[in-house]
DNA sequence: CTGTTAGCGCTTTCAT
DNA sequence: ATGAAAGCGCTAACAG
């Protein structure tokens, strides 16, 4: 294992100066330069990773919080984030809070003990008391979440239009009982969902129906109780707002399993336009969401922070959703139009 | 920001044994260590990682190198991986090659900047000559991966009995014409698979046919335009061996679409067990893998060879995969027996 | 049981 | 344009 003085000794140089070369610093002549990189290239040296963070307070790693991978979307967003963070010469560690407050808490000390040089929540377990503190020692940057109360950048997907279209074409379709399906996470997109869906129920005149809600709804299994639940109903809804494509796919399933046709009994429409969307029968309409766009986004404003070194702002960045139309909420004729 | 030597000024002792107490070294008196600790508190202190690095030689991390995150197989390793990586008190670091010889060996330079203490292979783009002079710097684990020049420990999955176990069921239930799909990787991974199937042919004197071949299938817009060139045969299989779901799921989604029905007129077998796998219609029969359990013990191998520092030994772990039998490959009223 | 001291490998003033 | 020297924060001989 060469060091840096290694070098420094074959080329007949200072440590400073090869330090320049590798830093690629003004002021070191071209001959000299040359000795140094032919050097180190005779020895194989590359700088110690430990020794350039201890000495300059960097590590050019950044922390990604994500409740857990094996979920569609939080794949895309890791895959997203890692090629972005790669561009830009970073690495990604990968922490799951596995929805714990206290592994998100837990993982927090990396910041603290200059592991990572900033964190990416892409969920939050905790209370933002509880988070803030840690921005006196590196950014904190929200990726499709946001806190009220944080005072950090946030960037996120307009979650309040992406239910609102959906919603709104189901009405366009001529449903008025209409079911509403979501997770019942304590982020934030839930509840904007939420609110986009009620912003277009309240448009053509109906009223939120508690009985149509169902907020236990993750997995395609939940959506197959669901399904249950609903026809189980003295007037049971014709469409079905649903918050993923997963539990879009099992209530489609399990309504295809019991003779139930969609569109024509029942119209579903999912939320991510993940691959599953195009492989179901009928194939379901759905919410695209920018994953890729964000993740640049917020790796992006992260390390225009880590540069910066004022972390303690409220930014907040927003990309529009997409509704993409298929025969889960349309008959089949009218989808190929 | 407090350092070691705050914490053993406001203790009144040194920083000898501050150190001590963090490591739970032994031979610090029970008073001392409680004044230590108290200090610790009083400042929110923690050790700084990069000097601890630099000092010990050890950084607790490890790379985790997979072509690509999206792919459900591959999510789950990463989710399975850090989680035993996590328990052990390691961070992982994911490393994504998009299948790019120079991305792979670029990244392998974390194990020569010491950055990391091992890298995990889940994947391979480079021939092994060219991976194997980083062993000086480090241990390499591969996982899912096998390379018969590689003298490093390999945990992997039957994939040939795999193969084999589904092959013979499409067998078993009558089919002598059946087509074989796999992804064209350089991994090993598809190539054993094809020792199974064709191990599976011999025992029935059946000839591998290539016309009823297509080593170019990964996702499942690739399974639809297998269904059209199978059925464009003029003797057309009556089953089909896939190497992933998505393959398999993109082939009765298609079928359906063309009236031909599964598992009457074609047969499939998927590969991997995901969740789509209960979502189609029909369901699809496929071939479990334990990932969770290879996952957990590639990591333990890891730390096993950080410590004992014998890196270039070959060591095997294999893990049996197991056929699970769905609608896809068995008319509906059989399947539920 | 506790403290003193010498680095780990690098970057960065500060001279020259 | 180049080098000498200090020190980032920590651990581990070694001495007592």
């Amino acid at each position: 294992m060469s060091t840096i003085e290694d070098v420094a000794k074959l080329a007949g140089l200072s440590r400073t100066t090869v330090s320049r070369v590798i830093n690629n610093h003004p002021y070191v002549s071209e001959d000299k330069r040359k000795l140094v990189i032919e050097a180190m290239n005779q020895l194989g040296y590359v700088p110690n990773s430990s020794a350039r963070s201890l000495r300059s307070q960097k590590t050019d790693v950044i922390a990604l919080f994500v409740p857990r991978i094996m979920n569609p979307f939080f794949s895309q967003l890791v895959e997203s984030m890692e090629i972005a963070a790669a561009e830009q010469g970073y690495q990604l560690i990968i922490c799951q809070t596995r929805y714990s407050p206290e592994k998100e808490l837990n993982y927090m000390n990396l910041l603290k003990m200059k592991q990572v040089d900033g964190v990416v929540l892409a969920s939050i377990q905790n209370d933002w008391k509880v988070l803030e503190p840690f921005l006196d020692y590196g950014p904190i940057v929200l990726c499709n979440e946001f806190d009220e109360q944080a005072n950090v950048p946030s960037v996120m997907l307009d979650q309040v239009h992406g239910a609102y279209i959906a919603t709104k074409h189901l009405l366009e379709q001529g449903h008025r009982r209409i079911a509403y399906c979501r997770g019942s996470t304590r982020s934030n997109v839930a509840s904007h969902r939420e609110l986009g869906f009620r912003k277009a129920l309240a448009e053509y005149g109906i009223e939120f129906d508690e009985q149509y809600a169902f907020r236990d709804a993750f997995h395609s299994e939940d959506g197959r109780r669901v399904f249950h639940q609903m026809i189980a109903l003295s007037n049971p809804p014709t469409a079905v707002f649903t918050g993923s494509d997963e539990v879009a796919a099992g209530i489609i399933s399990e309504a295809n399993k019991h003779g139930c046709s969609v569109p024509e009994q029942l119209a579903v429409v999912g939320f991510d336009n993940q691959e599953i969307t195009e492989l179901m029968k009928p194939t379901i309409t759905t919410v695209h969401q920018p994953v890729d766009k964000m993740a640049q986004k917020a790796l992006e404003v992260m390390i225009e922070k880590i540069h910066s070194r004022k972390y303690k702002q409220r930014e907040v960045y927003e990309f529009p959703l997409k509704l993409i139309v298929r025969e889960s909420t349309v008959s089949n004729k009218l989808a190929k139009l």
